[in-house]
DNA sequence: TATGAAATCAGAATCATTCTAGTTTTCCGC
DNA sequence: GCGGAAAACTAGAATGATTCTGATTTCATA
């Protein structure tokens, strides 16, 4: 399927342009670092730059941008006999994203850039919430539902935001499950 | 407090200009407007119209960003004895943006403007969301729980995301009961 | 009315992004 | 292995938002 030079050397040059994003917003800051220099470290030129990475200087980082779509959802389609969906999804997210555990310093340099820098927080959550559709379809075909039912959209948007809600806290894992667990039993007011 | 010609002056500027990018905008879209189009419409000079709006073409056509802020942590903080905080949530919302029923020609083609520019949602978004550390501090004083409080946070961002979430559906009060639904009951898995 | 703060301006400068038009590379059927 | 079409690449110009600079004007007020 991608097995022609030609796919390699894309692939190659896209992962070139990733690297050396990655390396020289975590050395200068997102807005201390033209694209024309990233597109220098990288060898290409700046329109080459802009026909690999279409969506602009947010998205040289993200060279994984596609898979995402298809975690959560593969996740609530596959899941063991008797969990249910929002079990299934808590323990994909607990994986991946923000609140996996031990990265090596490589991805962990990279989880702290996004997270300290606006611009890339931003598009991390656009990328994240343009799987709302396959999970709402994933969600409504495991319970029986309408994928255009508000109750499955809304919940399939608000599992997409919990990256972007709990990632920053002290303890991801923690609020992770607490926001989980507010999905799964709704608001208890006490007072 | 804000009774000074120069006040006063300000404030017509700013009018002057979320007039002109709103009327523009209309008729030529979003991308075909450029800044300079909107402050020769409105008068002044490029410099003036960023002095006026910091936060650029985006924010044109929202003269009343800070408004929000505090409709829904109020909406909290003095709902009526014996209601619940998301009772007075729901009915807050109910009023406000993109849900309110019957506007005045003027208002339903800013609203169709907004929802149907991306870029205008999403400032729009950042909008409501702007609003969540006031929202928590209410949701928090109201129950008796930390502001910090994970559960607190979640609940304060996902109210704050209905308007972007239900805005666009084709009834968009039912999609609005149907997310408070969700909120207050927790998911409910039946297949 | 004098003065300092705030508002205004024109124009240059930066930077991301897109466009143009021409060159090079890779692929594929012959 | 060869010829051309498709795809990738390039330099450089153009566009548009945003910021910066260095005056100039207007306002509030002592």
């Amino acid at each position: 399927m991608t097995t022609g030079r030609r796919e390699r050397k894309k692939a190659q040059t896209r992962k070139s342009l990733a690297e050396a994003a990655v390396r020289l917003f975590a050395e200068h800051g997102y807005d201390g670092v033209t694209v024309a220099r990233i597109a220098e470290e990288a060898d290409v030129s700046i329109a080459t730059l802009f026909a690999h990475v279409p969506d602009g200087k947010d998205a040289l980082i993200f060279d994984d941008g596609d898979e995402r779509h298809v975690w959560l959802a593969d996740a609530v389609r596959e899941r063991p006999p008797g969990q249910s969906v929002l079990e299934a999804l808590r323990r994909c997210l607990a994986e991946r994203g923000p609140f996996a555990g031990d990265l090596p310093p490589e991805q962990r340099r990279k989880r702290d850039l996004i997270v300290g820098t606006p611009a890339l927080r931003e598009y991390s959550r656009r990328l994240w919430i343009a799987a709302e559709g396959p999970l709402a379809e994933a969600i409504a075909a495991a319970t029986g539902r309408e994928p255009a039912d508000m109750t499955v959209r809304a919940l399939a948007r608000y599992v997409l935001e919990i990256p972007e809600l709990a990632g920053a806290e002290p303890d991801p894992r923690a609020a992770l499950d607490a926001v989980f667990d507010l999905l799964e039993s709704g608001w208890n007011e006490r007072a």
